[in-house]
DNA sequence: ATGCATGAGTT
DNA sequence: ACTCATGCATA
């Protein structure tokens, strides 16, 4: 099948409030995620999973209106899981892991809940770093604005300003980011509001956006006195939640550690995180609580599985063209024996993952080859310590 | 650590 | 219908 069935999950969750908060130690980190252990064990009663099930079985049936736009699929109840069999294996392909901290974190700690930020977080445009240029076909870009679509690059030369995007930006024009691949380095103007970085700059954190080059040292000297603190990622998340009210989860701490995210994201990241840093380490006894909001009601979908075959399929259309039109999105989807809704997501990540900030190969920001000859291939992440 | 998914905000 | 921020579930 396609889906790797497993559970559903179950609403509902007992989730008490987890009692701890004794910051600074090893022993909260332990707390917390025995705590969120068992929280997932509570909703991780698996009950039955068919193999072909239908698509509403993760529906929540609950409050929330329905939001399934694949209810609305031409096939009607084609239902999900066309069957592709195979091992369910989803595909291989890094395995360089990190150590260490990879044991840890098996078990993925999290917030049942759903908080989401909430803040005015106006994102105007957030490019990739290395301009992806493959199959380039620069369509329009140039913003009304004429801020610069590319963001510094270490390597490039360029370097400097970043366009402020951060939370002040207001240029609305059309970012029909398509791909916006020029290497157009001239060194255009930048950001007429305020800008002004790393440059003799000293102590307070940051407040200026910082370049690709600080965030890369960020994250990595984040991650060293996360571990030496004895702090998960998952811990972290949480942290942030009770410190400031965002609430982050495993994946989100591991993506920026590892510049897995967009540029954009990764600045507004890093002054949260900043934050945290310096309150685990230097206090040593704050009581921040923690509380949890539990309860949730909606259910997610199966993660479906794709077989190789089918991906490297996939792969291959996107690289003639990353973004099929719908109608080119359905007859994929009907040759590969695909949902449509599938395939479309499918192409939307890749498109997602081609606009990181850390280019696939492991090459960090700075090493690339910014022409972007390089073929999208992905393997191995950045060799972290 | 990462693949597939959801949802808010845009266009 | 897309982008972008995020995360559940899984390898």
């Amino acid at each position: 099948m396609a889906t790797t069935a497993s559970n559903h999950y179950n609403i509902l969750t007992s989730s008490a409030s987890i009692v701890h908060s004794e910051p600074g130690s090893m022993q909260q980190a332990a707390a917390y995620r025995d705590a969120q252990t068992l929280l997932q064990n509570d909703y991780s009663l698996q009950s039955n999973s068919h193999p072909l099930s239908h698509a509403h079985q993760w529906i929540t049936a609950l409050s929330h209106g329905e939001g399934a736009p694949w209810s609305s699929s031409p096939l009607g109840d084609q239902d999900i899981k066309p069957s592709v069999q195979g091992g369910g294996r989803d595909d291989m392909h890094n395995s360089s892991n990190n150590n260490l901290q990879q044991q840890q974190q098996q078990h993925q700690p999290r917030p049942p809940h759903l908080v989401h930020q909430s803040h005015g977080n106006s994102h105007h445009d957030a490019r990739a770093w290395r301009t992806t240029a493959a199959t380039a076909h620069i369509p329009s870009m140039a913003t009304s604005n004429g801020q610069s679509l590319i963001y510094a690059q270490p390597g490039f030369g360029v370097n400097g300003l970043i366009p402020g995007s951060g939370q002040g930006m207001h240029h609305h024009s059309l970012r029909d980011h398509e791909d916006h691949h020029s290497p157009h380095l001239s060194d255009h103007g930048h950001a007429p509001s305020q800008h002004q970085q790393q440059g003799g700059h000293h102590d307070h954190s940051d407040e200026d956006t910082p370049t690709s080059d600080d965030l890369e040292q960020f994250a990595k000297q984040f991650k060293q006195r996360r571990i030496k603190l004895g702090f998960t990622q998952a811990d972290v998340g949480l942290a942030l939640g009770t410190l400031y009210g965002n609430v982050f989860s495993q994946t989100t701490i591991c993506r920026f550690e590892a510049l897995q995210l967009s540029f954009k994201n990764m600045c507004k990241l890093k002054p949260l995180l900043n934050k945290w840093l310096e309150e685990a380490d230097s206090t040593s006894g704050s009581p921040t609580s923690l509380d949890k909001i539990a309860a949730q009601g909606r259910k997610r979908k199966k993660r479906t599985s794709i077989e190789v075959s089918v991906k490297g399929a996939l792969e291959s259309h996107f690289l003639k063209c990353p973004k099929p039109a719908a109608s080119e999105i359905t007859s994929l989807a009907d040759s590969l024996q695909l949902e449509k809704e599938v395939v479309r997501v499918w192409f939307c990540n890749r498109r997602q993952k081609e606009k990181r900030m850390t280019p696939p190969g492991g090459a960090l920001p700075g090493t690339e080859d910014v022409y972007g000859d390089t073929p999208p291939h992905h393997g191995v992440q950045t060799p972290v310590q």
